[in-house]
DNA sequence: TGAGATCAGTCAACAAGGCTGACATAATTC
DNA sequence: GAATTATGTCAGCCTTGTTGACTGATCTCA
């Protein structure tokens, strides 16, 4: 536990010493990521927790609104959980009027899901506040921050599913 | 499709605007979040699934192991759970022979936990997983981008705690 | 010294949200 | 027509969080 010398968080950003990490350093940025990742999901939480959902019911929304039409299997690869698990979620969503279910036009079989009205709103509150906070550690950090979290985050992801990943989270339409 | 810095992305990295962020970038960086916790937590997740164990432990261990001889108030305090859920998790450690814990000096009525040479072997072994992803994520994304990172993360915590857990972050000793 | 606060531990009950396994139905594909 | 696939559902189990109530040991303060 020996303490990088001087002050601060100077030890971390050695641009001089680029595969020279100490296992202090890697120990901030998993300290970091438990933190971070906390109160990052704390706003929508107080929200849902009103209505009696959870983070699962949040992240099945997000999605949905992310990708309009997605198939049940599309939400299961995407959010890797078992269908059992996802559709208690869907059931409570389906029942309370927030999410929607056609009959697929090619495969009719598949359940094409979307939000409805009650569904967009709380969609749009929940990611309000994510966004709201996103938007501020943004700018507080500024762009070149921005660019460097970006940067970390996608080589955290698992290598054999980052290209699958990434290209969800950049595409603009599904 | 690409990494931030070159060319694929452009519209989110875009050292002209600092304020101007779009919805579309911050629910990327949303989503970054929540695949790459989801991955930050898998290598971990599935060694502790072994022993019977969960995330739950795998969080007392790791504050345990970076502040050796904290009381049980300590860890609730960083924790941010009731008694009775880390007091269910501690016994399982305990009863496993992980943890031991003295009776305080100065007030006896304190526990202070350490880690037993098994208990540490176990924080190894799960640690290594952890740090060998944050490392290989470091050197890939570059100094600057790790500093970028941590700015973003550090400004993503909620802003009346922010400096007593960055304080905890960056501290080398109890 | 005695009252009250604090630290730790425990019991009971409950809920969210994961999991596995088994099985059913409809529709598609071969 | 048989096999496969997409979805839905039942039942049961686990981890990990919650609230509320209560104990015992110890410390603090008036």
């Amino acid at each position: 536990m020996q303490a990088p010398p001087a002050g601060g968080t100077k030890s971390v950003s050695r641009p001089d010493q680029l595969l020279f990490l100490t296992d202090e350093q890697l120990r901030q940025g998993i300290e970091l990521m438990f933190f971070a990742y906390r109160d990052f999901t704390g706003d929508p939480d107080a929200v849902l927790a009103e209505r009696g959902y959870g983070r699962a019911h949040h992240r099945a929304i997000h999605f949905i609104k992310r990708r309009p039409g997605i198939t049940i299997a599309g939400l299961l690869d995407i959010l890797q959980v078992t269908k059992q698990s996802l559709n208690r979620v869907m059931r409570q969503l389906t029942d309370d009027g927030l999410v929607l279910s056609a009959q697929g036009q090619i495969d009719r079989r598949q359940r094409l899901i979307t939000l409805s009205p009650a569904g967009e709103a709380l969609e749009a509150e929940l990611s309000a506040l994510q966004r709201d906070r996103v938007r501020r550690a943004f700018r507080a950090a500024g762009p070149d921050a921005v660019a460097g979290f970006r940067a970390v985050l996608e080589q955290m992801i698992n290598e054999d599913g980052r290209d699958a990943v990434m290209s969800l989270v950049e595409r603009d339409k599904p």
